[in-house]
DNA sequence: CCTCCACAGGAACTGATGGCGT
DNA sequence: ACGCCATCAGTTCCTGTGGAGG
């Protein structure tokens, strides 16, 4: 057994660790009060209460940038009201997904209806017809007369994923309480765009967004304050440095106030603190922290990509700044020193494009007059962790090792 | 000023996959 | 056994674009 497990392992049995309670700084940790958010709060307990009544509740919109606080807000209000309907034993059942998670729309509504008890017959992960799952999942609502709200995450995602095949579902969902003799159905979605609304049907638009709410960003000062009010419940005292909580916050700041980054940011650190057998956590911390979370990301990233990606990549890798064009040639080298068949130049600049969204690689346009118009290309990642990433990669018996 | 290059990137289509209902 | 329906990676075809060189 190596030092530094026999170490840690240690350190939790004399119960040294500066972090008393973990759960406090998980990502699904829902916090009594929820800083900053009184007044959405009363909006969205306003909009949905009258389910307390047993009638329909409006159904609601929210925006925000990601991190600030949308899910928690919704998830504490629907906690409320499960608690005052308990006692009268009518059913409310309340149904969240995330429409990212989800590769498609029928992902999505099978995912819901899981969560309404749906079985695997009742509703199976594939075979059906879109219109055949929402019939099912009405029925169930019908029969057993419930009180549905459906939180749809990144609703944004599922409108552009409907668009682009035609799919109505959205306007359905909105409009499923017509055909609903008993029970209801509200649909609650939260968006981190604003822009939102142009890809929604103005019929989609006016009966979902009968209550909008949008949530603002935080500035350094409101994340350093939610930040110390989960310190105060997460950390033994004082085991936060007033600079490390600077650069925490700072950190967060950057990406639009996402609060939810920089509590999973103090929790990182405070595990490396912890390993380093620190009584605090130091802005150093919180810098490793911040680059092992980044590496980490980059690194599951690149090797779930299919191979085909991955030879783009490491195309780039070898040729930094060069167009599309070039890489592709050098992409068409890899291909044939491992005896693939080379895919078209269209999917390759699609595949860039994917790359370059994710960070990884970046391109910015270059004319060259009458040499055209193209995009050069960069890595920005440190060369070494795609080469970490690639290092055990295995297609079909095929290794990445001798062309890294 | 016009042309023309080397792509960018949208749209529509294809073919394989996979599991359903009948 | 068969057709249906949705998904997904990839292909085909296409129009658009900015500026160096004529």
């Amino acid at each position: 057994m190596s030092d530094p497990i026999d170490r840690i392992l240690d350190a939790v049995e004399a119960g040294e660790s500066i972090i008393k309670n973990r759960d406090v700084l998980r990502l699904d940790y829902v916090p009594d009060k929820i800083q900053y958010r009184d007044s959405e709060m009363e909006q969205v307990t306003q909009s949905l209460s009258p389910i307390l009544r047993q009638s329909r509740p409006s159904n609601l919109l929210l925006y925000g940038e990601p991190g600030t606080g949308k899910t928690l807000v919704i998830k504490k209000v629907i906690e409320n009201i499960k608690q005052r309907v308990e006692k009268s034993n009518f059913p409310i059942n309340v149904a969240y997904s995330n429409s990212k998670n989800e590769t498609a729309v029928y992902g999505l509504l099978v995912s819901l209806g899981r969560q309404l008890d749906l079985n695997e017959k009742e509703l199976p992960t594939t075979g059906l017809a879109i219109s055949e799952i929402f019939k099912r999942i009405l029925n169930k609502i019908n029969e057993q007369k419930l009180n549905v709200i459906f939180v749809i995450d990144e609703i944004d995602n599922l409108a552009e994923k409907a668009q682009k095949t035609g799919n109505d579902i959205l306007y359905q969902l909105t409009r499923a309480n017509e055909r609903l003799e008993q029970g209801s159905l509200t649909l609650v979605g939260i968006s981190n765009r604003l822009t939102f609304r142009d890809l929604l049907d103005p019929r989609v638009i006016s009966s979902l967004g009968e209550e909008e709410i949008i949530f603002t960003n935080y500035n350094v000062e409101q994340i350093k304050t939610i930040l110390r009010e989960r310190i105060k419940e997460a950390f033994v005292e004082n085991a936060v440095e007033e600079p490390a909580l600077d650069l925490c916050a700072g950190k967060a700041a950057q990406q639009h106030g996402d609060a939810r980054r920089a509590i999973d940011l103090l929790l990182k650190a405070g595990e490396i603190a912890d390993r380093r057998q620190s009584k605090k956590v130091t802005d150093i911390h919180i810098r490793e922290a911040f680059d092992k979370i980044e590496e980490k990301l980059v690194k599951t990233t690149l090797e779930k990509y299919p191979l085909h990606k991955k030879l783009v990549v490491i195309a780039v890798m070898r040729a930094s700044n060069f167009t599309t064009g070039e890489i592709y040639q050098i992409y068409k080298n890899l291909c044939k020193v491992l005896g693939r068949d080379e895919l078209t130049n269209r999917r390759i600049t699609q595949m860039l494009s994917e790359i370059e969204l994710f960070g990884i690689i970046s391109g910015r346009i270059v004319n060259q007059g009458s040499h055209g118009s193209t995009k050069k290309f960069e890595l920005k990642v440190p060369s070494e962790t795609v080469k970490m990433a690639f290092k055990d990669s295995k297609e079909d018996g095929l290794t990445l090792q001798d062309i890294i």
